[in-house]
DNA sequence: CAGTATCCTGTCCGATACTG
DNA sequence: CAGTATCGGACAGGATACTG
């Protein structure tokens, strides 16, 4: 395949760019947790040529990430549906969403999350589940799985090392930019 | 640029994949993150091209996700360092690992997330900070923001109506019309 | 060690034309 | 409506050589 070093290594992030590194696919994902189904939907909400709509389909298809679903026999119509697998990337979507929102919008937000009840605007933060604390660098640290290889220990070990020296050195000047 | 599609979209997502949607460009913040600051540790760690790597630190820079710091005078030396920005994305990593982690990895996961404190692994999840409620396509929706523009107020109304009727003939259950 | 300078290939992506 | 076929351009990405 194109990228070498990624089929070697076992980080679940690459594996997941893997599927979802290309520049459309999550944009055609976030159009399916919207929603979205049919070939032209898609390609009018995301202005797409459709040759590249049908390759990225297909692509997604194969990554297990949409489903291909007969809808009509006579004509024979498909629509694209989202797998378990494709529905379970919302999270990464709404951290991107709220990334966006914080740093690329200078005049206010163009989206908002909100609860349905209430209709009160969200503000997603990532928590440990068993905790419920927040997630951040300083409470929490990668460590190796019951699949990891060798190699990899000695990366975290190594990406460890790295952090805390980091930390230490780093700090001071953490706080003085606004 | 190059996707002109993009430029007039408001959507953060979009606008959020502009900067980070190549492929190498997580991954470096992932390492970046991880502690790593020097030219030849991320190329080590990644194995990348020293060109590509250039070019890659380079765009991440001028999107404002790293800084270039001088660490030492003679030799210059120079070190590459998150900004606030940078470090934003963090949430958005650990959610690509989780949803790695769950779906692809079949002899179980290589990295875990753990609190440092009792070393008990971590389990990411999204919540909404102001409920405590877990986020989830049914319990919230998209609504415009203050600077949404009236084509992306219309484009949200037509993915809720497209969100209630995939909802209502996929999963009745779910919500009873009102 | 920390990159820069070239050159090359693959492919992502777009535009257009066409089909059942 | 729901795509397929074909062509071409731009650039991400790779390999290699070279420099202070």
């Amino acid at each position: 395949m194109r990228r070498k070093s990624l089929n070697e290594t076992q980080c679940p992030i690459a594996r997941s760019l893997e599927c979802v590194g290309e520049w459309w696919s999550l944009l055609i994902i976030r159009d399916a947790l919207h929603g979205l189904t049919r070939f032209d939907e898609f390609q009018k909400s995301l202005d797409i040529a459709p040759n590249m709509l049908t390759r990225r389909l297909t692509a997604l298809m194969e990554s297990g990430l949409l489903e291909k679903r007969q809808y009509s026999v006579r004509p024979p119509r498909y629509e694209y549906v989202l797998t378990q697998r494709g529905r379970d990337l919302s999270p990464v979507l709404t951290t991107l969403l709220a990334w966006g929102n914080k740093h690329f919008a200078p005049e206010g937000p163009s989206i908002l999350l909100a609860d349905s009840q209430t209709g009160e605007i969200a503000e997603p933060v990532l928590v440990d589940k068993v905790t419920g604390r927040e997630i951040s660098a300083q409470a929490h640290r990668l460590v190796p799985g019951p699949a990891a290889s060798e190699g990899m220990i000695q990366r975290l070990q190594h990406y460890q090392r790295q952090w805390d020296s980091h930390a230490t050195t780093t700090d001071a000047h953490y706080h003085e930019e606004s």
